[in-house]
DNA sequence: CAGGGAGGTTAGCGGTCGTTAACCTGAGGG
DNA sequence: CCCTCAGGTTAACGACCGCTAACCTCCCTG
């Protein structure tokens, strides 16, 4: 939350505006003379701040992914500190490597706190979250890798710690789970407009419960 | 299942095809010339079956949120005839109208239904079911209109018995649990090629299993 | 007070795309 | 045996779109 306090810069307008627009009429449906006309400024004046239309998606795919990765990472942190969590033993589950992923209790402490980040996201910036599972295809394929891996970095931590609370599930099927509750999480822009909601907290709760009750059933 | 055992004509040809590569790359992403390809003809031979591109989407979109309703409509009836069920009470739930939903255990019996059906055509159809929350914009107004009808109807239909099952939901509340549960189960197309799979019929098991504990989770 | 760069503008080019026009061909029926 | 017509073909048109070129205009700074 402690991101980004000062005035908004033209680059982040059109940032916001071009993923709003993307979202709604896909990449190819959206012109620069749109995205141009919706931060008041006409056509090519975009191309004072970006290279081009592909520029734009790549920087949006590339911030989101690396966005929900980071915070992800941050919030595993802080749990292992908070927890004192096992300072000689960094990784328990076999050959995974990046991440020390606590053990026992402090782990479903982990994935609740992952929940909540993604119901955060996904209710907060919902133009992206839908561009995110989306337009990937559009990139060019350095930038495709490049969110592909983050994107694959971002699920490898989830897996992990689901497996961690859900000993029983076997890697495969942890992987389908964790992606079907993404599929779950994301689903907030099918909701309606925001208003139509039953309020945000309410609905965070909602899907709080429904991922949790998701991942139960899985692991049973 | 009985539907289509004849050889597929030209038209149905065309509509699998484009809806594979409508899927793949988005609607404004695709040309006529590659549909037509990928066919055996090429480009405009496609205006002898279809009056334009957008006429394909159209009966795609219109094909696909009709073959749902009806499906889950017919297996509301047959559990209602299944069950004997209470020919007096069509229906219990206040000023609900168009169709009866059986009360109690059956209601649940009926909503295990449901699910499997959905999940039968995600896993069948995954172009399908990806087209149909992602390109629904691009229709003519007309085509919009009837579409958005559909989809309404199959999810009024879902959240009357999701009410039924769990009373203690507020119809808003369902109603975004059922939409959170249809993104559950169209992440499929987001679990790798189908090969990368657990096998079908073990995915289906996770997908329903979790989508059911979701609903509990909800209606908790 | 020059001057230079940041951030606009409009005109226009080149390519792509959906669609139409005109033409061809092979099979079935009176 | 011709005639028709379903189902193709290629050529081409018009619109649109991403992007560049050329030019303008403040504002800031030495």
């Amino acid at each position: 939350m402690a991101t980004r306090t000062h005035a908004p810069t033209r680059r982040e307008q059109i940032l916001k505006e071009a993923a709003r627009l993307f979202a709604e009429r896909g990449f190819h449906g959206v012109g620069v003379d749109e995205i141009g006309a919706a931060v008041g400024i006409s056509g090519p004046g975009l191309y004072r701040h970006f290279a081009g239309k592909d520029a734009m998606l790549a920087e949006l795919l590339v911030g989101i992914s690396g966005q929900l990765l980071t915070g992800a990472k941050r919030r595993l942190q802080e749990a292992e500190a908070e927890g004192g969590g096992n300072p000689g033993t960094p990784g328990v589950s076999g050959a995974s490597g990046a991440l020390g992923v606590p053990v026992g209790p402090e782990a479903e402490a982990v994935l609740d706190s992952l929940i909540e980040g993604h119901i955060d996201f996904a209710l907060d910036d919902r133009p992206l979250i839908t561009l995110h599972d989306r337009e990937l295809d559009r990139l060019r394929d350095s930038d495709r890798k490049l969110v592909r891996q983050l994107q694959r970095q971002y699920v490898e931590l989830w897996v992990e710690v689901v497996r961690e609370v859900y000993p029983g599930l076997a890697e495969p099927a942890a992987r389908s789970a964790v992606h079907s509750v993404f599929g779950l999480l994301n689903s907030t822009p099918h909701l309606g407009r925001p208003g139509s909601l039953p309020g945000r907290a309410a609905t965070a709760t909602l899907l709080r419960r429904m991922a949790k009750g998701a991942f139960a059933a899985a692991g049973a």
